[in-house]
RNA sequence: GGACCCUUAGCUCAGUUGGCUAGAGCGCGUCAUUGACGUUGACGAGGUCGGAGGUUCAAGUCCUCCAGGGUCCACCA
């Protein structure tokens, strides 16, 4: 097979994709010991991101490798049909249609959603595979399969009979542009300016007056008290006593509680149960009214006439200007306060009240605690873990009901009798049901997606049911970006543990942000996204993969690099260029042998390969990522290519070739899958896959051998060093003397060094490469030797100096008395060599002058 | 208000438990080269590791403080 000068990654990567998708190759090995990874699933509606390429390529690297190592890897895809997200665009599209969700039932829109993300969902899979992903398609998961639906009903049946499900008017996080509440993991806290009003509130004898402090004053037509610190001297008189509402004709008291800060605005607070999560709470300890005066589109009601209807906004203005005119303004100030935003249209979030359903995840996070602390999951970086306790720590209860019907239906129906009596029941199908003679309606909310994600890991892998998969459970790593730290992971522990009783995955590896070449977070209204599929087309999927890994560590964020991308291409083209000059050397009709080292670089090679591959296997075991591909990159590049293929031009082993290049192949496998079996599919004594191959193993070689191939590189190493700092024509004869390692190599030595002639001569002349610790002298003549007195003098009080400091480190007393023994000596071998380097250098000047 | 992280070569960044003259990619300079590869080869320049103290025989690495940058969490009205 003759194969082109340079690789074309778009010429082969498709079919090498299809090749092992047809194979079966993705799917688990019947045998081995169970490793798994599950994948974050993409959003089924839309593209991959550059995000998407560093996690598909971190997980995969694992998968390609644990393969080769002889574990049954399954790999999970999974498809996310992203509730919010999805139905964000989604209405969007209704709309521009000139319609609204209002318009239909919540089965109509559920089945037009699912008809649109159906139509896009192809591009997400396509755009993994042209990742490389090795991931078992078979066991694809979608979000609202069957199975991820019965699994969440299971779930939240057995929350309900354990009562940590409860339905109950709480203060919820409201956007009123989508209309839907939020948890408050997805409330975007922003701290911003605002304006903190004194407000005047008359005393009923009209004489005397408490003024309070708010950020909000459209929300005092909702007061229902006013609130002070128990032990305020100021206002203690005043517990008990009542004030007039201004601009409303009510009355409300004054009341004592410990969660008033006296030293805060004027040490008095509003109290407005139905629009703040405080007063809410202070509301429930003094059984106040809950008085709601902002609606879900967040427009006034329950308010005086002039004010219906208004938006919150509105209401604000006309308020303030109304308080001015009754001149119970009392002053403003500026300050800096946490405002919460809407992550996806990021209008100011409501707190509403709202009867919801809502999770008691007390007992759930004390349990995942307990799993974190006794070191059961352990976390890349390992700082994550205690963020992930201390958010554990503070959690409150979680808010389940989105008003979207793109998502999992609540399970639960109420006695149209009796509004109090809710039942479970997984028929949400129908709008109402019968038990017993009695009508029952269903709940109209759906889950919030993180409860279902949550949950992913035991149900992608039939934990419960103790299906087939269900081996793989716990799995190995949960890998995924440090934003979902607390979203997602922290879930999946709660919620594993709590179903399965296992811990969902051992081992949790977070990746940071890819940001953009500059520094900067990438985002669509920037215009600086970098589209994976755009890299792939320019310079294929192993440069993607290569270059996004190199130099990336755990939890960082890092800038995209490109001139990193064009080095992963040109380490493919080296990787095709050594395959191909290997195969023009063994010819068409090679037959496998056991690879033999003979020669000095069959020694050599060997002991560098072999270190390459303990090196990568240690690094990848503590994902190292980086580390490890940047080995792979060395032992291939630099030792096999620019070392041991040159030495090959003159001492050909075929069986060593062959080692050499199908252990380069390996190793490079998980990190560049393409190119890689795309070179394996060339070799004519392989008929097998690269994926399903082996890692390799390593093999016999003579340290010696290895060792002196090290002094000949040395000697090359120099003269190549000397000749650049030489004027005029480069190619100089070697000569030398007595030197059986010169002697039986002048050949390589040759072709290595670019030497003109490697010759045994009795009487040294010219230059000696004294630096190499050899017998040999470039053959130049006297005024050429001249120019190169400055370059050694130069080296020389290089060497002095670099002595001395090695001389007064070893005349350090504590130095020699602390320092572990085998440092010592090595710093006295050390220094017997540089002083042994000094002497040659200085007899060379010597010579010279 | 809490917590975490970053500051190392012109650029983007590695540098595990403190220990060989601090590394990579890209960029830069000099030179080379008609068959494995110009998506190349050889050689080289370039860093007092943000600043100041401290611990230690030994600090880029550990501790304290300071300066600058970033991220996450948070119901102070």
């Amino acid at each position: 097979m003759k194969l082109a000068k340079a690789y074309d990654p778009n010429q082969f990567e498709p079919n090498i994709y299809a090749m092992w998708e047809t194979s079966g190759a993705f799917n688990p090995s019947p045998t081995g010991e169970p490793y798994s990874i599950i994948m974050p699933p993409p959003n089924a509606n839309g593209n991959l991101h550059i995000g998407h390429a560093l996690t598909i390529n971190l997980e995969d690297i694992l998968a390609r490798y644990y393969r080769m190592k002889g574990r049954s890897v399954v790999y999970i895809p999974g498809a996310d049909h992203a509730g919010f997200e999805t139905w964000v665009v989604y209405e969007r599209e209704l709309a521009r249609a000139g319609k609204s969700r209002f318009d239909f039932s919540r089965e109509q829109l559920y089945s037009q959603v699912w008809n649109y993300v159906d139509g896009q969902r192809g591009n997400m899979e396509l755009q993994l595979r042209a990742l490389g992903t090795s991931a078992s398609w078979d066991n694809l998961v979608f979000t609202l399969d069957k199975k991820v639906i019965d699994t969440v009903h299971q779930t939240f049946k057995k929350l309900w009979d354990d009562k940590l499900i409860y339905r109950g008017e709480r203060i919820v996080n409201y956007c009123t542009v989508h209309e839907t509440s939020f948890a408050d993991i997805e409330v975007v806290h922003k701290n911003e300016k605002g304006k903190l009003w004194k407000i005047a509130y008359p005393m009923l004898d009209h004489i005397g007056e408490i003024v309070i402090a708010t950020t909000r004053p459209e929300t005092m037509l909702g007061d229902v008290a006013l609130a002070v610190h128990p032990d305020d001297e100021r206002y203690k008189k005043l517990v008990g006593t009542r004030v007039q509402l201004p601009l409303t004709d009510r009355e409300i008291p004054v009341i004592a509680d410990e969660y008033v800060d006296k030293d805060y605005g004027t040490g008095v607070v509003k109290i407005t149960p139905g629009h703040d999560p405080n007063d809410f709470e202070i509301g429930k300890r003094h059984e106040l009214e809950i008085r709601n005066v902002i609606d879900n589109s967040g427009r006034m009601i329950n308010v005086p006439t002039q004010y219906i209807s208004m938006t919150a906004e509105d209401a604000r203005k006309r308020v303030l200007a109304a308080l001015k005119a009754e001149e119970l303004l009392r002053g403003e100030e500026t300050i800096q306060h946490a405002v919460g935003h809407c992550y996806k249209c990021d209008s100011v979030i409501q707190p509403l009240v709202k009867d919801q359903w809502f999770l008691n995840t007390k007992p759930l996070a004390e349990r995942a605690k307990q799993a974190l602390q006794s070191g059961e999951i352990s976390f890349t970086p390992s700082s994550r873990k205690r963020v992930l306790i201390q958010y554990l720590d503070n959690l409150r209860d979680w808010n389940l009901s989105r008003q979207i019907p793109w998502g999992i239906p609540i399970p639960a129906f109420q006695n149209e009798n009796d509004s109090s009596d809710w039942i479970f029941d997984e028929r949400v199908d129908e709008e109402t049901i019968d038990v017993n003679g009695t009508t029952y309606r269903r709940e109209e909310d759906t889950f919030d997606t993180w409860f279902s994600s949550g949950q992913w890991p035991f149900i992608t892998t039939d934990a419960l049911s103790g299906g087939e998969l269900s081996k793989y459970y716990p799995t190995d790593v949960m890998e995924t970006g440090v934003d979902l730290l607390d979203r997602w992971v922290s879930r999946m522990i709660m919620l594993g543990l709590y179903m399965t009783d296992k811990i969902p995955f051992k081992h949790v590896y977070m990746h940071g942000m890819v940001l953009d070449e500059k520094g900067q977070k990438m985002s669509k209204s920037k215009g600086n996204v970098i589209n994976p599929m755009e890299m792939i087309a320019s310079y294929g999927s192993d440069a993607l993969r290569l270059g996004i890994v190199a130099s990336r560590s755990a939890g960082q964020d890092q800038a995209f690099s490109t001139g990193n991308i064009v080095a992963g291409r040109n380490f493919c083209n080296k990787l095709w260029n050594i395959s191909r000059f290997i195969q023009d050397k063994l010819g068409e009709n090679y037959q496998p042998r056991a690879p033999k080292p003979k020669s000095l670089a069959d020694h050599w090679i060997t002991r560098e390969l072999n270190q390459a591959i303990t090196d990568i296997d240690s690094y990848i075991a503590d994902y190292r990522f980086a580390e490890a591909s940047d080995t792979m990159y060395h032992a291939v590049w630099d030792s096999v290519a620019d070392w041991y293929v040159e030495s090959s031009k003159d001492n050909l082993n075929p069986g060593m070739l062959a080692w050499v290049l199908e252990t380069s192949l390996r190793i490079a496998h998980p990190f560049a899958p393409f190119v890689t079996e795309t070179i394996w599919q060339t070799l004519t004594w392989k008929d097998n896959l690269l994926m399903s191959d082996k890692w390799p193993e390593t093999i016999e070689y003579e340290d010696i051998s290895a060792s002196q191939f090290e002094r000949l590189q040395a000697l090359v190493t120099e003269f190549r060093y000397v000749m650049a700092e030489l004027p005029g024509n480069k190619r100089y004869p070697l000569l030398y003397q007595t030197d059986s390692l010169i002697a039986d190599n002048t050949d390589l030595i040759k072709r290595l060094s670019q030497a003109s002639e490697v010759t045994s001569v009795d009487q040294a002349r010219g230059l000696r490469l004294a630096a190499s610790g050899r017998e040999a002298w470039l053959d130049v003549d006297a005024d050429t030797l001249y120019e190169h007195q400055a370059n050694l003098e130069m080296r020389l009080a290089e060497a002095r100096q670099y002595a001395q400091k090695l001389e007064d480190r070893l005349s350090n007393e504590a130095y020699v008395s602390k320092a572990p023994e085998a440092l010592v000596d090595q710093t006295k071998k050390e220094l017997a060599d540089k002083q042994d380097l000094i002497e040659r250098l200085a007899h060379e000047l010597e010579v010279i002058a």
